[in-house]
DNA sequence: CAGTTAGTTCGACTGTTGTCGTACAAGTAA
DNA sequence: TTACTTGTACGACAACAGTCGAACTAACTG
């Protein structure tokens, strides 16, 4: 594993609280990272986000993203593989993450193309970083 | 006027962030207040609601609801009358409030009674603070 | 005029958040 | 085994958020 052998928790889909989702939404960190992640439905390592803070503070965000329950984790090898759980947020919250994710598409630009870089960097990732949907 | 004749700023149509109006929504307060906005479409005054906090604390919620762009905030004599900016909200972040009531009335429960109180106190209140759409 | 009403402003306080660096753990590769 | 990679854990820190009470301001009401 990447640290301890502590179990990985994620809330139940009937514990999800909009608060919590929508304050884990509002960091523009966090917002890229849930962006990259729903553009390709794949699984991907924490590592593969070209994101602008070290690593402990990335530790930080996947937290709170788990916590709240807008991604799930799961371990594999050295690496924790990161999905959207787009099905249990759509039943909570309905048209919630892709009313988010295009008014983040569309307006506030400037993170915009951080898909692009995503796709570059999974291009050098290793073998089981990344499988498809 | 309420106190200061300072100015009530708000940010145009064009500078709403998507994180901030995220962040002003995440708090349950503050959601609160705009879910009783959005039922009645009327200008409500700031004591009309019934919030569990002090007037300073309440105060700054409608502060913070007003620097992301969320409300409107207008003097009237020694009241200040809000209105949620809908249109502009729809027209940066098209369906994002509608989605986010809806997902505060039908999840996450526990305040939905607020706009029967809201119904009562308006009943209460004097002459100009509530008037119709 | 004095009193009431509605809301702001100003500290103050506590708890949370975002950030970092260092140290550590576990798997993988040489 | 010895590195290297990937990520966590643990302080630490500054900044911010939510809360309150007290003082204040301005309009309205008697």
């Amino acid at each position: 594993m990447a640290s301890t052998n502590e179990q990985i928790v994620h809330p139940d889909r009937e514990q999800l609280e909009l608060g919590a989702v929508l304050h884990a939404l509002s960091d523009p960190v966090r917002l890229q990272i849930v962006a990259e992640l729903a553009r390709g439905e794949v699984e991907c390592t924490c590592g593969s986000f070209a994101l602008p803070v070290t690593k402990s503070t990335c530790t930080h965000h996947f937290k709170v993203l788990r916590d709240a329950g807008v991604i799930k984790q799961r371990q594999q090898g050295t690496t924790r593989l990161n999905t959207l759980r787009r099905a249990d947020l759509d039943a909570r919250f309905p048209g919630l993450l892709d009313t988010i994710l295009h008014a983040a598409r569309t307006s506030a630009g400037g993170h915009v193309e951080a898909a692009a870089s995503l796709t570059a960097v999974a291009g050098t990732m290793g073998t089981s970083s990344v499988r498809a949907a």
